[in-house]
DNA sequence: TCAAACATGTATCGGTTCGATATATGGACG
DNA sequence: CGTCCATATATCGAACCGATACATGTTTGA
């Protein structure tokens, strides 16, 4: 899933500029399965602009930076359905969280519940935000896409705290004395 | 989470060369949860090695390519738990199925049911190979660890089955003629 | 039978992408 | 009244992925 195929998808649900796609990737309707950075979105707007699948106007408004809106063409509307159409690459999920966890026996308690804790906060935060995304939808698809991310993080959110307990119990139960001067 | 804590990750759990720590990554304890590539292992190993973070022995075994073999050092010990120490950026998931998802109404039938029954299928496929991860596992963190992976997963796959002819009813409903020539 | 495919193993290279930063301006907040 | 935040475009270095090259042994299958 490279960026442009992602400006492509964006665009798809009408014209935007690219400080509006990042927010779009990052707190929007699509926040929670993919992600981009300026440094990434902006050349491949101009790539894709380059290539005729994006067309470009500029909005001039006094006292304020002038806005570049991008809206998808019919060829790349065409390119969007074919770069969908193939089979889709495997899902990524990294966490550091997990990293920690797996190392739990070697860290001191405490970033161990700290880590736990904050992953708790961080989860929370997201699906409230992602309900506030879907109370604001009015695109199907973009419904159901949304609530499939509200059910599955709610229960990861409901299994981290049913197991929690189990996770603290091993931490530090090898920690040895380098590490209890590295850690403090 | 940088590759170079990452290898630190893998070798605190026990001497390794590069091959086995991308395999570790992709297949092994840490598959669904870090991904990392030869391209990004190999140069870090270098870094960690002149860093004294880890260190490397060469095995030269007879009609075989000789092994490189690196163990992490005390001082590669505290440098792992210190940067395991500090509060964990938020996890990623990216997810080009559900951008397929999102963008089902324009998108044949056929691409949205065989992007769903794909992402079943690999579901499915990773599921079965955490359970087998989780039986071979000696270390009780690991083993949360790869617990918590699995029920996840079978929790999102359970909603996928019980959701999915939702979205399958909405696909196609926006196809235009650009999108039905392009499409096939 | 013998080639093709695959597993082990190290390593590099091009292209993509991230994260931070520069630049510019208006509004909010204490 | 200065500092921070939101809007907005854009670039740069570092990190990283994916593919590939190389070398060799084993397994697979027409």
């Amino acid at each position: 899933m490279n960026v442009r195929t992602l400006c492509l998808a964006i665009l798809s649900f009408g014209e935007s500029t690219g400080y509006e796609i990042k927010k779009q990737s990052v707190d929007g309707k699509f926040s929670y399965f993919v992600d981009a950075s300026f440094g990434s979105i902006y050349p491949a707007l101009a790539r894709l602009e380059a290539d005729g699948l994006v067309t470009s106007r500029q909005e001039i408004q006094p006292g304020k930076p002038p806005r570049k809106i991008y809206a998808i063409t019919d060829a790349g509307q065409a390119a969007l359905v074919e770069a969908l159409s193939e089979p889709p690459g495997r899902d990524i999920f990294r966490s550091e969280f997990l990293l920690i966890a797996m190392c739990a026996k070697s860290l001191p308690q405490h970033v161990v519940t700290g880590a736990i804790e904050a992953r708790i906060q961080a989860i929370e935060e997201e699906v409230e935000q992602l309900r506030h995304v879907v109370a604001e939808l009015d695109d199907e698809a973009a419904i159901w896409t949304a609530q499939y991310g509200v059910t599955c993080k709610a229960q990861a959110l409901a299994n981290l705290r049913e197991t929690r307990a189990d996770l603290e119990k091993l931490a530090g139960s090898r920690l040895s004395n380098t590490n209890a001067n590295a850690a403090e």
